[in-house]
DNA sequence: GTGGTCTAGACCACA
DNA sequence: GTGGTCTAGACCACA
């Protein structure tokens, strides 16, 4: 994983797995690696990891069982308003950036097809 | 002006400036606020002003006189340009977040139709 | 039974085997269950439920006989002295507590007689 | 500052950070000690100190100001409403240990008053 | 000088 | 082996 050297590393991951689990990579239940497996696969050191996990525990993405490690939740509705909430911040946050430089809905969506088919045409 | 205090605040004053010169609020060849101005305006150390000016020099969107100060580039290309690239940079990388949560094209579309139609009644 | 994460397990036992036998929940001279079955009881380790009980040994609530198991301790003297070392403790810090508040007795005893009516209430 | 070693440090500075402040020992937009200062005076690692300082951020006791410090919160509002959790929360789990131990309200009551009769007469 | 982040590494409670 | 806490100490952004 490649780190942003602007923003603190334990936020990046917490975002990072914040999305695995939200878009169901991580299934509502499973076992998440143990700190200091996370911290080795991220190359991070255990605490940094602690720290993401720690907050990730805040928001009530993940539980910890003591002894036998941490647990994606199992409650859907949690995650599926994080997953909304996100998808608002994230919109949101876009439509300001594209307001600033005086693009119009119309310009932005315009963009949007364009992009998209670019990617589509890259991936085949 | 706000600062979100996980990110430096000088970047944060870089992006700002150049959201005002690239859409047109500082128009090219203008003379710029002198450091010490600028700094009060914003209620920042001039040391932390001044890097961000150099960022932007760096970029080629405001240069040095001098003893007159500093100014908008006469550069239109490079003013154009910018736009254009953080448009579509501020496009991918939304377009990749939402793919992330898998939104599909269709429904990111209808998302910013939604949003933008909130927003609109509540200028009003 | 819930436990604190920020308590020692073996702690927040010993404290409700104390308050158990103190009470007279456990009789003196009872025989109580196998380390075995209480630490099932109270979904523990073994090794968890050992320590507890031998602290409680320690302060001479309990005793062990060889081969046969547990008793709890036959000497009313030591129950009753615990009984009432325990409901001063429990006082004294209440008071001090309230104290660094800036709650006055008067306070104090009319704010434990609200709550008491309520929990009454409650239990109805 | 004597720390029980059975509960997390930066727990107990909490605790002890909050009351001072809820006790109005600490002035609404005090300014406080730095993290390095405070950290030497309680004889605690400096990264202990910032873990209970933080706690005490995000319960909205304390705000911090970029390179300036840490203040005591404005909001008296919050102050005085910890207050009132702090001493119900006291005041219940007080009970609650007292009831267990077979504790009538009135002989609670008689029980405080005695206690506080020694300890008025001790402080003469 | 102020707070914030990160690493390295020890030690503990519990299973 | 699992998570939790703590220390020692480096380095950064900002004033």
């Amino acid at each position: 994983m490649e780190f942003d050297s602007n923003k603190p590393i334990y936020l990046q991951i917490v975002d990072k797995i914040k999305v695995s689990i939200v878009s169901g990579k991580y299934a509502p239940g499973e076992k998440m690696p143990s700190v200091r497996d996370f911290a080795a696969e991220l190359a991070v050191n255990p605490n940094t990891m602690q720290r993401a996990l720690a907050q990730l525990e805040a928001e009530g993405l993940i539980y910890t069982e003591r002894t036998s490690g941490r647990f994606v939740s199992r409650d859907a509705v949690i995650i599926g308003s994080i997953k909304d909430e996100q998808a608002i911040a994230h919109t949101k946050k876009y439509l300001k950036q594209m307001h600033e430089l005086h693009y119009k809905t119309d310009e932005i969506i315009r963009l949007i097809g364009d992009i998209d088919a670019v990617q589509a045409k890259e991936e085949k």
